[in-house]
DNA sequence: TAGATTGTTAATCGATTAACAATC
DNA sequence: TAGATTGTTAATCGATTAACAATC
C-alpha cells in the first residue's frame, strides 16, 4: 500500500509470509489472522499486523485475512508477479545451479541468457539456455533488454562483468563473487556474502556452545 | 575482546574490514586508519572506529591500527583461524558448487564428507570427498565429530536431513533449502533464503527506478 | 453480549549519528 | 605546537514491544 520507505525487515518477512501461506493444505480455511502466522513463524504478531497492513491493508477485524487475497498481495508486493528479465554470467558450479533451478519464474526472474568465457562452455546448453561468449554482454543484455544481471564468476572478473552488464542496461546486480562491487547511483545492487554468512553461523554456535557450558 | 552480545552488524561488517584488509596490496603502509577503510567500504567512520574497539581494541591515536594485527583480530573474532568439521547432504549442483569451493577452510569450516541419496552418485567423489549413502548421516557425523551441517538438499527431505543431522551430534545447520527448518533450542541456525535476496533487490530496483522517473 | 481479532498510539530498546574529549 | 587520529558520551532515529481502542 504505501511506498515511501519499504524497511528490508518487512520485505523479508513478508517473503516468510508468503512462503507459509503457499504452504498451507488447500483446505484450510478461508481466512488467518496474524496469531496464527506470527506463531507458525516465531514472530511477534503485532508485527505481522503491521507488516500486512502496509502490505495488504484489507484484514477483517474478528475474522483475520482472506489467505487467497494475502498471497495475492504478498506476490505483488514482493514484485514476484511481474517478470524480469535477466541474464547471468559464469557457468562454474553455482551458476548452473542457478540457471536449473527454474523456479525463479515464481519469484519475478526469468533468465534469459548466460554467459562465460570458456571456449568448452560457449555453444553448450544448460536448463534450455545456451551459453554464449561474455564479450557479447553489453550487446545482448541491450537487445534482450535484460534489468537484473546476475553474477557468478570468479573474483577477478566481477567488477568488469558488473560494468559491462551496467553498460548493457542492467539496473539491478545479484552479486555471487566474493568482492565488493562498486555501482554508479541508480543501479541496484543485492551481495550474497557466504563468508559473512559463514561467520553468523559460527558466532551463533559459539554463544549456544557458551550459554551451555556457563550454566 | 568483549564476549556479552555481538549484533549481528558487527558481524557482517566485521567480514568485510577483514576482506578488504587482506586485499590490501602487500606493500602498503603498517597502519591503517579507520576513517581510510570506511571511505574504501562506503560506512561512517565511527561505526568502523566502535567495531574495532569491540573486535580489536588496540588502535593507536593518530597512527590507526597496526594492518597485521587487525588482520589477525578480526580472523580470530569471526572464528575463522579454528576449524570446525563439517559435513554437507544433497550433491546437487548447489552441492556440488559448496563442496568444489574449497576456500571455505580459510573461514573456519572443512567439509570431511558428503552425502546424497541418489545411487549414482554415492560412491563417486567430488572435490576429493567421497559421496556416501544419506542413511548414514546419523553415525557418520558422530563418527567425524561434524559440528556443521549444510543442507542443500530439496525442500521435501530438508526437515528429516536436519534432524539426523542432529541426532549424529551437529551444532551448526548452515540451510540452503526453501522452507523454515524447525530446530531445538542449543543447535544454531542460518538460512539462505534466496526468494528474500531476490525480493530484496527487486524492491531496491523499483525503488531507483521510481525515484529516476519521479525527479 | 462476549470474545477474538485488527489496528493504532505510546513506550522501550538498540543501532546509528553527532559532538567532543583525549592524545601522540 | 597543530593536526590527525582514537575513543567516549550524548542525541537521534528507527524498529520492536507493550498497551489499548475499535469492531464485527
Amino acid at each position: 500500500m504505501v511506498s515511501g520507505a519499504i524497511p528490508i525487515q518487512v520485505v523479508q518477512r513478508a517473503a516468510r509470509y508468503l512462503h507459509y501461506l503457499r504452504k498451507l493444505p488447500p483446505d484450510s480455511p478461508k481466512y488467518i489472522s496474524a496469531t496464527m502466522i506470527a506463531a507458525a513463524l516465531d514472530i511477534y504478531d503485532v508485527i505481522v499486523r503491521k507488516d500486512l497492513a502496509m502490505i495488504s491493508g484489507d484484514g477483517k477485524k474478528k475474522v483475520g485475512y482472506s489467505r487467497m487475497d494475502l498471497i495475492e498481495d504478498i506476490t505483488h508486493f514482493l514484485g514476484y508477479d511481474d517478470s524480469t528479465e535477466a541474464v547471468i554470467a559464469g557457468v562454474g558450479n553455482l551458476g548452473k545451479a542457478l540457471l536449473c533451478y527454474r523456479n525463479f519464474e515464481k519469484y519475478g526472474m526469468r533468465i534469459v541468457a548466460a554467459f562465460d568465457t570458456d571456449p568448452c562452455l560457449i555453444d553448450a546448453e544448460i536448463g534450455g539456455i545456451k551459453i554464449i561468449d561474455a564479450a557479447k554482454i553489453e550487446n545482448l543484455c541491450l537487445r534482450l533488454n535484460a534489468k537484473i544481471g546476475v553474477i557468478t564468476v570468479p573474483e577477478a572478473a566481477a567488477q568488469d562483468v558488473c560494468d559491462a552488464m551496467i553498460r548493457g542496461g542492467i539496473g539491478a546486480i545479484w552479486n555471487f563473487a566474493p568482492i565488493e562491487l562498486k555501482v554508479p547511483q541508480g543501479i541496484a545492487l543485492k551481495s550474497e556474502d557466504m563468508a559473512a554468512s559463514l561467520a553468523i553461523l559460527n558466532k551463533r554456535y559459539q554463544k549456544e556452545k557458551n550459554s551451555l557450558g556457563g550454566t
